[in-house]
DNA sequence: AAGGATGGTAAGTAATAACTTACGGTAAGT
DNA sequence: ACTTACCGTAAGTTATTACTTACCATCCTT
């Protein structure tokens, strides 16, 4: 969902302030039809949702979506947290893991 | 990067407990070298760690990815928060908006 | 009502990401 | 030493996703 670069450059600007469609496109590098179909995306997700002014689309960030969202992870991390300590508690290891890039 | 199924698949079972590529293949719809290509990319983004047994690879997760990737998306929250903060204070709005999907 | 502005949708194309088969390389068992 | 088990990488294919162009609808202006 938010992997996308320039699905994280609306929400970007949109934290900011809010925004048409047409004003979106123009600070990005691709077609309005293409920030539309961004921007259904965001709306189907919880994510922003939209008022008419006129015949403009003014679409701003949704707080509770981004509030749902962050307590799905929220919840991840805790089950994560509890499997880590869990498996700390019994292997109690070595310590010569590689770890592929990043190194320590 | 969590975005894809298989790869969540594969955290979500090393969350249990370490494995094998072989094993974690065997649980999943995919073969053993698909398996072999998102370890290497979980690696790379330092969410799990090898190490050699035998012949064998055992892969594990790796706390410390998990908490910098978490501590990122806490930052973005920060930011995120604090504007909706400010825009709330300013706009005062209306509340009809469209929500596309996810009716109220 | 006509014309211009704004944006959603459809259909097709292009770019990206995931997957498969094939191969080679190292470690353990015989 | 030979064989078997296990895994990583390369190369090519398939599937998914992002994007573009073309079109239509709505609203606002005059």
């Amino acid at each position: 969902m938010l992997g996308d670069a320039t699905r994280r450059s609306i929400v970007e600007r949109l934290r900011h302030a809010p925004a048409s469609v047409g004003e979106l496109a123009a600070g990005l590098p691709v077609s309005r039809p293409a920030v539309s179909q961004h921007l259904k995306v965001l709306a189907e997700a919880g994510l922003v949702v939209s008022s008419a002014a006129g015949t403009r689309r003014i679409y701003r960030l949704a707080p509770e979506g981004f509030a749902a969202l962050r307590s799905e992870l929220d919840q991840l991390w805790g089950d994560a947290m509890a499997a880590f300590a869990a498996a700390e508690a019994e292997g109690e290891a070595d310590g010569n893991d590689e770890r592929h890039d990043r190194p320590a």
